[in-house]
DNA sequence: GTTCGTGCAAATCATTTGCAGATAG
DNA sequence: CTATCTGCAAATGATTTGCACGAAC
């Protein structure tokens, strides 16, 4: 799998750097979603956040990467897998994925308003079981 | 309505200040969701926008305001109305209203995972109708 | 009068940009 | 060798905080 993103980045004509296979090892490891700073951290400091942010962008635009926000001001990044959902813990702000949707009729409501290209975002916010 | 707002900030001690009806007004006459830049214009500066945070933090703790989280590192806010959603296009970034929601099966999916209280936040992109 | 609210300046935090040297193809 | 990368420093933009004065109760 980490093989075919270093494809996608050659293809691109991109660079594949040992920054970038550190980075996706990482992401490939632990699913996540993480934040900046906690990728930074998993690796030791070796790289610069803003290295981070960099190349993550590159990930994101070629697709295999996705950027998810919770709405607490730090954007969470993940492999791109198939669609699905997060619930985060308001307590211990762990976050598990949820793998169920069935937006699709809600999506199509929305065409029948007349907007095409519709993507959506859903994060559940609750509280876990280990934080009653 | 916006008189029980008033009554509500009363009831928590808080004072009616003019800034606060001012906030109020536009709240309650554009339903938004506003940005703390566009309320800052609509109220011709008038306000400082620290006091336009510092407000709406105040009505949303309170429960009558809520923010919505567009992922675009700006938050909105509007009057906590009935239980709904947006679609933003992603072209021109107007906000439009979907007032269906069929998630409470997903949320009992999460519930049976354990967790409780639980919310979610749900946004949809498209490009709109204008926009093609 | 006491408590809460407001404006201004300054701090903070996540993220982005500019630039010069380092590295992949 | 040439284009892309990277780190460092500095800029940006949204939001928060500290403080002294002003307004509600």
């Amino acid at each position: 799998m980490e093989q075919d993103f270093l494809q996608l980045l050659r293809d691109a004509g991109l660079h594949v750097t040992k920054t970038r296979r550190m980075l996706l090892d990482v992401l490939a490891h632990d699913h996540g979603p993480h934040t900046v700073e906690q990728l930074f951290i998993d690796l030791q400091g070796s790289l610069d956040r803003v290295t981070i942010y960099r190349s993550l962008a590159s990930f994101e635009k070629l697709g295999f990467v996705r950027r998810c926000d919770f709405g607490d001001g730090t954007a969470r990044f993940e492999l791109a897998m198939t669609h699905h959902h997060h619930v985060m813990c308001r307590v211990c702000h762990r976050v598990e994925s949820v793998h169920e949707c069935v937006l699709d009729g809600f999506e199509d409501s929305i065409r029948k308003k007349g907007y095409t290209d519709i993507t959506h975002t859903l994060e559940f916010f609750a509280i876990c079981a280990r934080c009653q």
